[in-house]
DNA sequence: ATTAATTTTCAATATTTTTTGAAAGTTCAA
DNA sequence: TTGAACTTTCAAAAAATATTGAAAATTAAT
């Protein structure tokens, strides 16, 4: 295969994956186009080889800066802003896993703490289920909750390697 | 808070979250309905209680079935099936990781090793970086699809055991 | 201050996804 | 076999989401 079909195939890839799981196909598809690029691009650039509008290549980038994944550069004598990404891919799942985790696990969370705490018949078939899955899931939530909070101070190599040596 | 609002509250969060991570809202909102139902449910049960139509409700169950995530019932003398949600909590996870990897994760690593096998000039930036941040997430990917297979076989005590050892 | 380059905004439009509901299909007891 | 109970299908409609593009706002060099 060709360096360019594979590029375009990664972009393909990146942007199905990320709309399988709830992020904007573009967005991934942004991303996936500057973690490719050596160099940083230009909105211009990126609005042509995605061929996408301006008004949609303006908020996608904004949105990605908002979740850490690339940053804006500027260059001397130059006008035009340049968009270049992170590209140390540890970084980048901590950084997705942090703010999902604020984003959508916390709120979970708290509203599962709300629903525990209800009080009511023990008898009640209704009530005992209620509470049982509730509960369940919540001690689950917490989990996930605490694991992800330590990875996200953890480095890589460690991380894998613990993971590795408990699965042995 | 009463019983009843806290069901609903719990649907609405369950649904939510869902839509969040790429689940049909309406799919994960009638697997929270059976999950805290202490018994099996019609479909003209479902539809009343969600206010959805039969067809929906229809085609969503027969999705949650196809995740293993419920079981059709029948009871002696009854034309009507009941739909009853397994109350695992942790075999739940394993169920819907075990899913997404098949159809998500799966097809990406397979791409992704394609892409990894590009041969291209070393002295080009171009190829440097595309190869090098492919071959990055490819092994991101690997080490959450090996930590996924074990966690499909883990027992749920083990495994957060394990986990949360390692990170003492 | 002016202006040309560039970025941002957002109402309108297009696309994708989900839902509906009625018709067709199935099942089984009589 | 018939027909009532129930399930499935799927084309059409509705709802949700994403995209466009042109006007407005901003910026910085002169």
């Amino acid at each position: 295969m060709e360096l360019a079909q594979g590029k375009q195939k990664f972009i393909e890839a990146w942007g199905r994956l990320g709309s399988e799981w709830g992020i904007n196909r573009t967005m991934a598809q942004v991303h996936a186009l500057l973690l490719i690029s050596p160099e940083a691009l230009t909105t211009e650039e990126i609005m042509e080889q995605l061929s996408i509008s301006r008004g949609n290549a303006n908020m996608t980038l904004r949105d990605l800066i908002g979740w850490g994944l690339i940053e804006k550069q500027h260059r001397a004598g130059e006008r035009k802003e340049y968009f270049y990404a992170e590209k140390d891919v540890w970084l980048i799942a901590r950084q997705v896993a942090q703010e999902r985790k604020k984003r959508e696990l916390d709120p979970v969370l708290k509203v599962l703490n709300e629903l525990s705490s209800i009080k009511g018949d023990e008898k009640d078939p209704e009530y005992k289920t209620f509470k049982k899955s509730v509960g369940d899931i919540n001690k689950l939530a917490k989990n996930v909750d605490k694991t992800l909070a330590t990875m996200m101070k953890a480095e890589e190599s460690w991380f894998w390697g613990s993971i590795f040596k408990m699965f042995k």
